[in-house]
DNA sequence: CATGAATGAGTCTTCATTCAT
DNA sequence: GATGAATGAAGACTCATTCAT
């Protein structure tokens, strides 16, 4: 594993474990094990490496909510493939999801960089939604609003699992996939 | 105006600015027009500081969630009713809604801080739910996952409203209540 | 009791109880049960506070020294008084007697008040020790040096008694006296 | 030089000039020629560093109150062999003796720190008085007190020396070690 | 005289960053 | 590339001192 990997990785986990607020190089340095100045090789400064973390997650998450999608399925089957996705990503990998998550709307993250391009996955979403709304299957409305409504449920139902409020199994996994779908149909 | 007023105001904007993690005493004192040490007649620490701003706006949030509350009313419109005043306070404070959402799971704010008495908000929001499910109204879920799960999309829907993905007036407001409403219906 | 007293006094206790460095404004007026302006009506700064304190100390021990002191007694009677008084001045007053011992040769007092006139009780020990040298009974060498001895000896027995190593009853006093009268002698 | 010695020797120099409780960062590194980050690659503060100075000063004292000590000889000359040392090192190490002699409880130095062994000198003090009390020649008394008063001495004739009193030449170097030896005489 | 809110220079300390090896 | 000793700007916080009341 490369110095830069081990570097990110210490960092996205540092993150997770105490807060970006009090992640400090010397305790990257410690938890991956390099010198103080490799870091500088990889990365120009502190902020630029919280970027590439962010945007490594960013584009991972990505390519995950696209997983297994086939746009010659059915509208609602596409739909609950990202929603799936999306959940199944939190589980996965909730340090990346967290960190995205409470970041992206915070003034640490540039608008430039929390507009990234997500492997199209957002881009996805909206073509369900505005097919939908096409078909008279989804309510008018805002397509942003409505992907923000179907995102939110997610990451709502997420955070109060990863704080143990409630176990997250296929039968909450499908009752919150159909709460989502129901909340935005006609 | 007092100064510890200036100071508190300051503070909440300056959070909203750049992030809790990036506020500093020097910005506070410059912004709140106040000498270095004035700080400290009011506020032992930064920490108590930022604990204080936490702690009145929960208190003016714990208010203007049971605005107007009635539960005589029908259990639709106890549900509206807590939920639209959710979204206004968010609209109507962004900075203070952004804050104790951002925070509240902060390690920089005391967990005694944290678990607030919110006048009840909380406590209605639950017996809604039970309510509605003893009548068949509301789908049968674990009460906390449902209520995470309103709760997130109000959260939601204001976190894309203040970085401008869309407008969020009284028809997208509505179309808001009604998914969160639809979203947890059998 | 004027507020000047009640300063002086909590100054002193203060530098007892926590030593000179510690020893802050906030903390005398606490004790001194004054406000903070008060004290500048009396003493134009900190160092002129604790100069003062030092002042008084001194000029108390000095009045202390010559308490009973009859110049027609003998030479050894003379000696025994104010090495007894020495003694005694420590035991009753030993706040007094371990600010003036401890910063006496400090850097914080300055010479010119380190030398100050202590009501002629040094002048009154040379005299002593000069008039023994005259008379063949107490060793010649330096009269300031003689001085040094006899007062260092009362000084260490005092601090050894104030840690609580040992009682320091009339037994202990006489041989104190006469350890240090034997020690100059020819 | 190492920089770890540079800053342990400004320090010192400082202590001494002008006392403990004025002795500032800043002023250290002025002195020591370090940037200001430079002292805690070496001391994790302040105290830490006034600590480590502080033992050094007393291991160096350790050793020098034990040179040429030889159990051997006879007790007056062992008596005087242990006084002139400690004469001897105030005189070679005024900083480091008034070091020692001001600050050793000071609640600034721990106690641990302050109890380090000094090499036996102590103890071999005891010995010395006990042996004497036992052969009738030193007179009875707790040996503590016995002890204290001797080293006060020549504490007490250091500091007289220190503010320029007297010389303190080999004439008076003799005079001093009499005195100490008579004060205790039966 | 007495007060205490307000002040800001100065303290210790942290931490991202540089640079010689 | 990799290292870590050295750095100094900036941070939170203290405290003697001022001044309007």
């Amino acid at each position: 594993m490369s110095k830069r990997e081990d570097i990110m990785i210490a960092t996205l986990d540092l993150i997770d474990e105490e807060g970006l607020q009090s992640v400090t190089f010397s305790k990257i340095l410690k938890k991956a094990n390099v010198g103080s100045g490799t870091i500088f090789n990889y990365f120009s400064s502190k902020e630029e490496l919280v970027n590439e973390v962010y945007k490594e997650a960013r584009v991972h998450m990505g390519h995950c909510l696209l997983a297994g999608y086939n746009s010659e399925l059915s509208l609602y089957e596409r739909f609950k493939c990202l929603q799936l996705n999306r959940l199944q990503f939190g589980i996965a990998f909730p340090k990346e999801f967290l960190f995205i998550d409470s970041y992206s709307y915070s003034p640490y993250i540039s608008p430039e960089i929390r507009n990234l391009d997500d492997a199209g996955s957002t881009l996805e979403v909206l073509n369900v939604i505005i097919e939908g709304q096409k078909h008279g299957i989804i309510k008018e409305m805002d397509s942003h609003l409505c992907h923000q409504l179907i995102h939110g449920i997610i990451s709502s139902i997420l955070k109060g699992y990863f704080v143990r409020k409630y176990p997250l199994s296929d039968l909450q996994v499908q009752q919150t996939l159909e709460a989502s779908w129901k909340a935005i149909l006609v």
